[in-house]
DNA sequence: CGTGCGCTTGATAATGGTCAAGACGCGTGG
DNA sequence: CCACGCGTCTTGACCATTATCAAGCGCACG
């Protein structure tokens, strides 16, 4: 039972993190004092090696809401790692509609999609005032050479976002609206909670149109749903403001069948 | 429009390989006079380190129907790649039922999602006659710090895989039962052409419960539109023996509306 | 020669999409 | 400070798609 709130849990989580502390805006911070750190770093590096990765690692100033980090077809050079705010990647279709394939919050590492052929399969949009860490590929590569440990973790990071995508394909075939949701809300709640903020209460990031562009269905239905849960007493939202005021009964509805 | 072909033809096609070439059953072949080879290995790669990698390939005997090559839950060992035959990847969910993550064709690679946490995310078991090649993952470890090369061959497979799966996740919410069926009809055929068989004559190996599981459909669904595309003349089938009558037909279909 | 499993087909029901109207909230400019 | 306008969100009525339930076919295998 708890191992399947826990997988409803973290289905939706894009979670390729190990722990998780909170964070802030402060671009100036380096790797070894960062309030992150110990979640984007391999756990077994040394003091020393986390040097040599600090000095590889980008800092940028804080990225505005509406601004893109990289646009799908540019150049891959860089994998990037959330520090605050939250990051959206999406791809456009053919047809030029948007699809959405995940959000990142703090300490959560993202672009390993452009490793492949050297350009990005999607794009990346700040969907609130954030910062990232940025780490170039070339530099990590030539670093992994020195740092076997380094190469397996990002080894294991990969392997963690490919497991975590093969759960939701299976998933999202097969799952109700409301299953969709509720195990979306849970996701937020989790990741909220790694970062030491409330199980309970906190901003929804994104808008019901990116939520229900996520998670394949309409913005009607989306916008119902959350009304249902609101009436039936689950949660509380006004705006983009939730509570979750019935953590078992959500748990409940976003467990398998 | 050839774009748009290309990508619904690809979308479902767990499609981590570079090339491809017909392969049998032997398990005796070596990695350098492997009909697969260009596939599997990097391409940059010399003869000399051919022979390296070579070594540390274990080569299976057939495997029976049926017959699982791991379990989910199983300690992670090694790697696999696809010789012969077909291989069906699943996990199951906390109440048991089987989730379909993929369908493994000669040539494609598989058991990845087990690297991040050294215990297999699924199951994998043959659907057919098949063989594998085993590439334990320790020594793939150790070689590749003497070969860079091989080292970023992997991460790009790796990449590859989860840029795909991101792609299959925005497709499976959004698209329609008909939409799906011919993705998978294309993705099939586009492998079949990959190791230089018929694009439009084929058997599906696996069953109509496998595909409506992977697809997230019924079974009586899948049933009901391979019989309308039959009807409709774009495809003829009976039992596991398809041919596909109107590629064009049913590259429209699977299109993005 | 049954028995069972995989598949097909039909009737009906539920889920979520579509279309349409209106409410709410927020920023801008008077 | 208020009014306006636009974008986002909510709600309702209706419809399309797919699931569910049920029956029956056909082939493989004991």
């Amino acid at each position: 039972m708890s191992q399947q709130q826990d997988d409803a849990m973290n289905i939706l989580a894009s979670d390729i993190s190990v722990k998780d502390v909170t964070c802030d805006h402060d671009h100036r911070a380096s790797c070894s004092n960062c309030r992150l750190g110990s979640l984007c770093l391999p756990i077994a590096v040394s003091t020393e090696d986390i040097e040599q990765i600090d000095n590889i690692v980008l800092r940028s100033r804080p990225i505005d809401k509406g601004h893109h980090l990289f646009n799908q077809g540019d150049n891959f050079k860089s994998i990037f790692a959330v520090r605050s705010g939250t990051i959206k990647t999406y791809s456009l279709s053919p047809s030029g509609k948007e699809q959405i394939n995940g959000f990142y919050m703090p300490g959560e590492i993202f672009g390993m999609d452009g490793i492949s052929d050297f350009s990005h399969a999607s794009s990346a949009v700040a969907l609130e005032r954030s910062a990232v860490c940025e780490i170039p590929y070339d530099s990590l590569g030539i670093l992994s050479n020195e740092l076997p440990s380094l190469q397996r973790h990002f080894m294991q990071l990969m392997s963690r976002e490919i497991a975590n995508d093969q759960r939701l394909i299976s998933w999202l075939g097969k799952n109700s609206a409301d299953e969709r949701i509720a195990a979306l809300i849970l996701s937020l709640s989790a990741r909220n909670v790694r970062r030491k903020f409330s199980a309970t209460e906190f901003r929804l990031p994104m808008s019901r149109t990116d939520i229900a562009n996520y998670l394949g269905l309409t913005i009607e239905t989306v916008s119902r749903i959350l009304s249902k849960f609101s009436k039936q007493g689950v949660i509380e939202l006004q705006n983009k403001e939730l509570k979750i005021s019935d953590m078992e009964k959500i748990r409940e509805i976003a467990g398998i069948k």
